[in-house]
Parts: C-alpha cells; structure tokens; sequence
DNA sequence: CCTTGACTTCAAGTTGACTTCAAGTAGCAC
DNA sequence: GTGCTACTTGAAGTCAACTTGAAGTCAAGG
C-alpha cells in the first residue's frame, strides 16, 4: 500500500502520515523508488492511535505504548488512571452542562442575578473545571 | 486596584491581564502614571471569563457576549447549544471512560483480542470520539 | 532627591499537532 | 523514452492562548 491508499482507507491525510512517521508513531516497510510502502497492519496502527489520542494522551504518550516489535504494550494503570481522569472531567463538564442550562432558561432579568448562574461562576473562579475538548479540526 | 492586586484577587497573572485587556475582554479605568487602575467589577468580568473558558467558549467568543456597556448580554441559545455540545461531548468521554476501565482489567491476553477493546477502536477509528481537555495550564 | 522595584510596551517565543510550500524525483501509461 | 502526476524532502507556517524578554518609566519610601 502506498500512502495515498493508506489515507484513504484510514481517513488519515498524507501529511500527517509522514507526520506520525517522523514521530516514530508508524513505519514504512520499505520503499519503491522514494515511495513509502506499508503493511496493511499499519491501518490497525492508527485505529490504535486515533482512540490513545480521543482517550487523551498525546502523541508522545502513545509513541510509549508500543514496544519496539510493533505490538502494543499498554500499561493498564495508565489505562485505569486516564479513566479516572476522564471521570473527573466528565463530572465537571456534567456541572457545566446543567448550569448552562439552566441559564438557558433562567427567568432572572440578568444572568448576574441568578444563583444558579453566580453559583457556576464561582465554581469556574475557582478553576474548579477544566477545559473541555475544542471542537473537531475543520 | 493595580494590575498585581488584580491578578492576586483573582489569580490570573498580570500577563495574562494585559493579554486580556489587548483583547478588550476586560479594561482597565485608568492610569496612575503608566500604572493601569481597574475597578473592583473586573473581578466579577474575570470570574465571567473564566466560566465561558471552562465552558468551551473561544476568548473570541467571550467577547462577544459583553455589550458595550460592559454588562453581560449572554445570548441564551448560545448557552442552550453550548449545553447539548458538552452533552455530546460528555456521552463519547462516558463511553471511552468506560472503554479504559474494562481493557485496565480486561483478561485478554493482548488488548487486541479483547472484543471490548476492539469496540472501542472502531469508534475511535470513525472519529466518533471527540478530544478532551489537555490537562489544566502548568 | 534618588534609588528601587513594580510597573510599562512591543516583539518574539512556546506548545502540540499538524498543514502548506517550493523544489525535486520517479513510477507508470503511452 | 517521454510525460504526467503523485509522490518525495525540509523548512516554514498556522492556531490559540499565553508567556517571556529587553529596554524603558515612574510612584513611593528613605
């Protein structure tokens, strides 16, 4: 597969494979010419990548979770750790949600009245929640 | 109130203040020399800030929700659409969260062979899943 | 009055994950 | 053998939200 193919059926744009491959993310087996050749088991690769890099580690982390033979060596407390941290998250970002909606509807003539509203600005005074995820590129 | 006196009530850095204030997310009421004076509200502004932060809004964004006049005029289907996006986002980081604690104890011998696993590889392949929050600043 | 040190400005640097660009090369159809 | 094009490289650019640095100013305390 040459590495149009592989952005193809992996979604995955050119640049970025060349990209993950600077990064030592993925490899080629080999070349034509100057063509980047890879094994399909690459494809395998990047589904791996792509759910490290929604569950929230980044590039560098993941690069870690593969032995050198290629497999993947998954260290399961960093599993349960970014499952914890995922949770707090989610905690704070069910917070969040409830109290914008709750300003969605809120009758107070002026969100500065509502408790609820002043209850939320508190919490985020108090960098009591994190940033969530910004939107999906593009 | 001086700028250190800002960014000490409110623990954002002086840096940051001046960031905000080329931004026009805040202003300052005068100057005592070079030395830029704030009013006591910018606390309040901040605190504002910091929720629409927390709550996924760009700084751009924020800026838009003051009127001219300084007074918050939040639009409430922004705030209503904001919700049902972190509602979103909340349901995928649910399903991931979930996903990393079942493979941190899952028996399979290689995550590969864990159905679970596999599952959650196919979402992430499809892009289902969008990127959480990096972690908080420093 | 003079020093000190906290403030000022403006420009440039940082981070992470990419994308874009210019210039060059070579596989494949003809 | 000749082109067409898709590939190649390395460097540079992008984005957001700041931070850092250098050089300058000035309010306040002694």
């Amino acid at each position: 597969m040459d590495i149009a193919e592989v952005a193809r059926r992996s979604g995955v744009p050119a640049s970025t494979l060349r990209y993950y491959e600077e990064k030592k993310l993925i490899a080629s087996v080999g070349r034509s010419g100057l063509r980047r050749t890879f094994d399909p088991r690459v494809l395998e690769r990047l589904a791996l990548i792509a759910l490290g890099r929604s569950a929230g580690f980044s590039l560098d982390e993941i690069a870690r979770m593969f032995a050198a033979d290629g497999r993947p060596k998954i260290d399961r407390r960093a599993l349960a750790a970014k499952a914890e941290e995922l949770d707090g998250t989610i905690r704070k970002l069910s917070a969040m949600r409830d109290g914008l909606r709750h300003a969605a509807v809120c009758p107070a003539p002026s969100h500065l009245e509502c408790p609820t509203f002043r209850r939320l600005l508190r919490a985020a005074a108090s960098g009591a929640i994190p940033r969530p995820a910004g939107a999906r590129r593009k």
